[in-house]
Order: C-alpha cells, then structure tokens, then sequence
RNA sequence: GCCGAGAUAGCUCAGUGGUAGAGCGCGGCCCUGAAAAGGCCGGCGUGGGGGGUCCGAUUCCCUCUCUCGGCA
C-alpha cells in the first residue's frame, strides 16, 4: 500500500524529462502539444479529469483519432463513464506511462487543464488512505441528518488543523478528512505533509497557455457552439442511456444538456449555461495555476496557430 | 406635435429627504482519493444633463435631452 507513493525509476544516467503543457480549457494546448511532440520525439498523457471517459468525446472535445495517430495519446477515453476515477488511479497509471516511456526513449508531455491532476503528478500525494465507500457513505448519511455544522465540529475535534482549513460549508472536504482520521487514525492534516514528488532525478519543464480574458471567453463561447453543431445533445442522449458515475455525471454539457431534454427550459438556454460554466472553469483554473511559480508563461495573441505556439514552447526547452 | 411612463451597477430592476441595494453577469481566492467537482470573498456606481427648494436631494419642484407606449 505504501509503496505506491514510491516513486517507480529505472536507474539513470541522465536527467530524465518530463514536459507540461498546461492552460485553461480551450486555450489550445492539444493542437500545440502534438506539434510539439512530434518535433521533440514526445507521447502525450492527458492530464485532464474528464477526457479519461468514454463515449464523452464532443463534451470533452478529445482529440480527433486521426490526430492521435500523428502522436500517440494516453489516458483519453480508458475508462467507462458509468464508473468512478480519481486522482489516486490517474497519478498511478501516468507514472507507470512515464517509465514505459523512458524505457523507448520517448519524453512524457502531459498536457491538460486539470490542476490536482497535474498537482498530485509533481507534487505527490499523501500516502495510502484510499476512499472508503461505506464510511464515506455513511459520513454523507450523517452529513443530511445532522449538518454540516455537526460534522465540521467533530472534525475540530479530532484535527483541529484540517477543520481551521477547511470552510464549515465544505462539506467534501469536512468528509474526506474525517474519512481519513477514522480509517489511519491520523489526522488528515499530519498525513498531507508527506508528499512525494518528482525527484532529482527528473528534469522539469512546465508551460502554461494563456491569452487576455475576453479572448479566452471568446474562445470558449465559440468552441461550444461548435459542440453543438457536432452534435452534442445526441452524445449526451447516448451518454444517458447508462448510470453515469457522479464524476462523469457532472462533466459540463451533461447536466446542462438533460435540462434541455427534460424540457426545463429551451436550448439557447442550455448552450448559453454551459458557456458560462465553461467561462467559470477557466477562471478556476487560471487561479489553480497562476499561484504556481514554476509555470513558464506563453501568451497567445489572437493571430497564433498551433505551429506558431510550439515553435515558441521549443525555443525554450 | 400632444399625452402618459421611464432614465439608478455590465444587464434586468428595487428602494429611500441623511450620497444606494437585489438577481444575473463580472473579478479575486481556496483546493491532496468526486477536481469540468466542491467551497469562500468582493458592489465593480459622477443615481441622464442643468437649475431650484432644503442644514442636507438619488429621492421634492422646474427645465433640457433621450427611450418606450398611445394619440395625431
């Protein structure tokens, strides 16, 4: 159990790299990224929460299968959206990615908007307190009986640094980490400060896309239009043929889009929801990753294409 | 041209003789096993222009401009 914080290496010679190519949703970092990859002899892992689904290619606007045959993609559309994912399998299944790919020669460029996911990849995760479904379950139970204040007291309780943390509205994080103090019998907030990164042995390069806020939401509100005319809303009636898992299930477009197909209100409405909650995610992760200090800037002008993009990404590996 | 209604935040609008709020939008932030999730914070304003009454006007009065209805 413990071992799968452990970082799994091969032994070295040289420095080994790994590349990131991060920026909010629909900046373009896919398009770029493949130019990239190709120039630099790289595969491309995702680093993205929701493209890891099946059968959401439109609402998570994959990259198109002809592309993926110019540069080879992991961790797109591995997984059944009826089934739960979490940041813990994602970190396990890049880093053994990362290996196979040192050992063909090949240098690992993650590329994605998902900040935990990139986070948890750098920066580690605390060792081995998996989800625990029934306790969990049974927190939640509690959680609508009692409050969230109840919880959040008896949080206070146990790991007084975690609850000053964490907000008493929050009431996911107020489980998680009592979920955790029960099964390790440790405080969530002791456990945190063994994280495990990359090692010495890496040698790192992290970009971030970005370009002046009314243009990315220029941006955004095209690409979902185009979602539309892609044809959506029969993804999303496929889609809800099966028991989707709770994080397939709030993927943006999907609750938006069953509205609409319930009949609650037309589909302007629902077009113009998810531009505004995709405009809304970009905002959040612009945050997530403008406190990042490592991050390299590469600022897009309206005028840049792909190629122009990982041109400036190369001059300055 | 006449009559009526209105002009307040980016938008839609509320309210008050003591310099102003709400929803949406927008901005900032937090984040360690659901993360495209979840949570927190912020009013961002020459109250259409000018004049008057008043200790004091966004609020009352006059006037101008504009918008929307109706009548010509």
């Amino acid at each position: 159990m413990l071992k799968k914080n452990a970082r799994p290496v091969n032994s070295p010679k040289k420095l080994k790299r790994i590349i990131f190519l991060l920026g909010p949703t629909a900046i373009g970092k896919s398009a770029a990224a493949i130019l990239l990859a190709e120039k630099i002899n790289a595969e491309i892992i995702s680093c993205d929460s929701m493209q890891v689904y099946r059968k959401m290619d439109i609402l998570t606007s994959k990259v198109a299968a002809r592309e993926r045959k110019k540069v080879r993609h992991h961790l797109l559309g591995i997984i059944d959206p009826g089934r739960e994912y979490n940041v813990a399998q994602y970190r396990q299944a890049a880093l053994s990615l990362c290996d196979k790919l040192f050992k063909k020669g090949k240098i690992p460029l993650f590329t994605g908007g998902t900040g935990l996911y990139y986070s948890v990849i750098v920066d580690g995760l605390f060792p081995a307190v998996p989800e625990d479904k029934l306790l969990r379950a049974k927190l939640e139970k509690q959680l609508s009986a009692k409050g969230n204040d109840y919880l959040y007291r008896r949080l206070a309780k146990v790991d007084p640094p975690a609850a000053k943390k964490i907000h008493p509205h929050d009431s996911r994080r107020i489980i998680r980490a009592l979920e955790v103090y029960l099964t390790a019998g440790e405080p969530i907030s002791a456990l945190q400060k063994s994280r495990v990164g990359l090692g010495k042995e890496f040698q790192i390069k992290i970009f971030g896309l970005n370009t002046d806020r009314q243009a990315l939401y220029n941006i955004i509100d095209q690409r979902v239009e185009k979602m539309f005319t892609a044809g959506v809303i029969n993804e999303v009636k496929r889609l809800r043929k099966q028991k989707l898992s709770r994080t397939a299930s709030r993927a943006i477009g999907v609750p938006e889009i069953a509205g609409f197909l319930a009949g609650k209100y037309p589909l302007d409405e629902a077009k113009r929801l998810i531009q505004r909650n995709s405009r809304h995610y970009a905002k959040r992760q612009l945050t997530w990753f403008r406190k990042d200090k490592r991050i390299k800037w590469i600022n897009i002008k309206e005028k840049d294409n792909p190629a122009e993009i990982a041109k400036r990404i190369y001059k300055q590996l």
